[in-house]
DNA sequence: ATTTAATTAGACGATCGGTCTATTATTCGC
DNA sequence: GCGAATAATAGACCGATCGTCTAATTAAAT
C-alpha cells in the first residue's frame, strides 16, 4: 500500500502529448485487479482503490460510470491477462503438450508464492461472491471459464492425438475437470498460505490422465 | 426472506421453564449460517441478520460481543452440522465405503438443487474471503477442512483395506484431493446454477480411484 | 418488596459507500 | 483568437452500516 502519493495531481484537461503518464485510468484498473485477487468485490470499497492509487473520487466516476461497470472492466482485464499467460505456455510448440500444462502450473504456483499466497484468482473470487454481486456478472464469469477450458482442451487434445493420454479421453471434459479442481486448489492454497494444495491437485490430475 | 415477523417479541427476562421458544440466539445463528452460504461475511451487514430474524440490535449485542465473535460461532455451528451430515453417510456400515461417499455426494447435490444452486459451503466462502477477514479465522477454517479430511480418509482407508481401491493408495492424500476439488466444484455449481460441476468432479474422482 | 438478572428497544456517533455537482485546465471549432 | 466543449480533479453529500450505550420491561432470587 503506497500511501501518500505527494504528487498533487493537476486538475483540468491534460496536455495532449508528452503528458508523461496517461495512466490514471489504467492505474485504477491495475489496482482494482490487485485488490480483487486479495479481497472480495463487495468487501472492497471504492475508497480503497482510490487510496491505493492516490486519486480522488471524482476521477473514479469520471472514468467509470459505477462500481459495477468498473467490476466488469476488471473481469475483462483479468480474463485477458490470464488468457495470454495461459497461451504463453499452452501454445509453446517446443514443448510436449502435457509438459506445457505442467509448466503453466509451475508458473501459477510461483506467482502465488511471490505474493505470499495472499492472492488468488479474480474469477474464482467473484464466482464465490455471486450471491452478493450484480447478476449480470454471472454469465460473464462463466464465459471466462469456458474460454480457459477451450484453450486447455486444445492442448489436451494434442496430447491425446500424440498418445500421451488415453485415446478414448474426452479433452473437453478433462479440461473442465481441471479448472473446477484448480479453482478449489487456489482457494485452499490461499487459506493455508501454502503451495501444497496446488501441487496435490496437479499431481492428482496428471495421475488421473495416465489411466 | 421472511420479512415482517409480526410477532412483537416480549421484552424482559423470559419465564424460566415452558418458555416455548428459547430461540432468539439460535435463530440468529441459523439465519447467520444461511446468509453465509449465500453471501460473503463482509458483504453481509448485521442488520441483515437481524431483519431476517426480526430482532433488534440490542439483542444481537446481548448475545454476541461483536460481529467477529458471531462469525466464529457460525463457523463452529456449520462445521458441526456438516460433520454430522458427513458421518451420517460415511459411517453407514450397511453400505460399502465407496458407495457411502457417492451417497454423500448425491445428498449434497440434492441439497444444492433444493436451494437453486444459490447456496454453497460456508467454509469455502469464508476461505475465499480471507483477505478481508479477521486473521483469527484462518486457522479455524483450516482446522475444519482437516477434520472433514480425516473423516473422509477413514472411509477411504476402509475401501483400501477392502480392496476397492489400489492397495498402495494414500487415503489421506486422496481425501485431501477430494476436498480441494469439491470446494471448486461447489463454487462452480453456484456460478453456473447447475449440478454438472458436482457430477463431473465426483465422476473424475471415482475414476481416479479406480487406477 | 426489593434487588438482581435477562432480554428487548432503539437512539447515537463515527465511518464509509457510492453518487453528484463544482472547479480548473486544456483543446477544438469556427 | 475567443467561446464552447472536453478532460480531469476536488470534495460535498446523503444514506447505510457498525458497534456501543442507555433505557425500558419482565421475571427470578432473596
Amino acid at each position: 500500500m503506497e500511501l501518500d502519493t505527494p504528487k498533487p495531481r493537476r486538475r483540468g484537461r491534460p496536455p495532449k502529448q508528452a503528458d508523461g503518464q496517461r495512466n490514471t485510468r489504467a492505474a485504477l484498473v491495475r489496482a482494482g485487479v490487485e485488490l480483487l485477487t486479495e479481497k472480495g468485490f463487495a468487501a472492497t470499497g471504492i475508497d480503497e482503490f482510490l487510496r491505493r492509487v492516490g486519486v480522488p473520487k471524482g476521477s473514479f466516476y469520471h472514468y467509470f460510470s459505477s462500481k459495477e461497470a468498473f467490476g466488469t472492466e476488471l473481469i475483462e482485464n483479468y480474463a485477458n491477462y490470464f488468457a495470454r499467460k495461459l497461451d504463453r505456455w499452452l501454445l509453446d510448440e517446443s514443448t510436449p503438450p502435457l509438459q506445457r500444462i505442467a509448466n503453466f502450473v509451475a508458473d501459477a504456483r510461483a506467482g502465488m508464492e511471490r505474493h505470499g499466497y495472499r492472492r488468488g484468482c479474480v474469477i474464482g473470487n467473484l464466482g464465490q461472491e455471486m450471491g452478493a454481486l450484480p447478476d449480470a456478472y454471472r454469465e460473464h464469469l462463466a464465459d471466462v471459464f469456458t474460454d480457459w477450458e477451450t484453450r486447455l482442451a486444445r492442448c489436451l487434445e494434442l496430447a491425446r492425438q500424440e498418445g500421451s493420454i488415453a485415446p478414448d479421453s474426452d479433452s473437453r471434459t478433462l479440461a473442465r475437470f481441471f479448472w473446477i479442481g484448480w479453482e478449489g486448489a487456489v482457494l485452499r492454497a490461499k487459506l493455508e498460505l501454502s503451495p501444497t494444495p496446488l501441487d496435490l491437485f496437479a499431481q492428482g490430475f496428471f495421475l488421473g490422465l495416465g489411466r
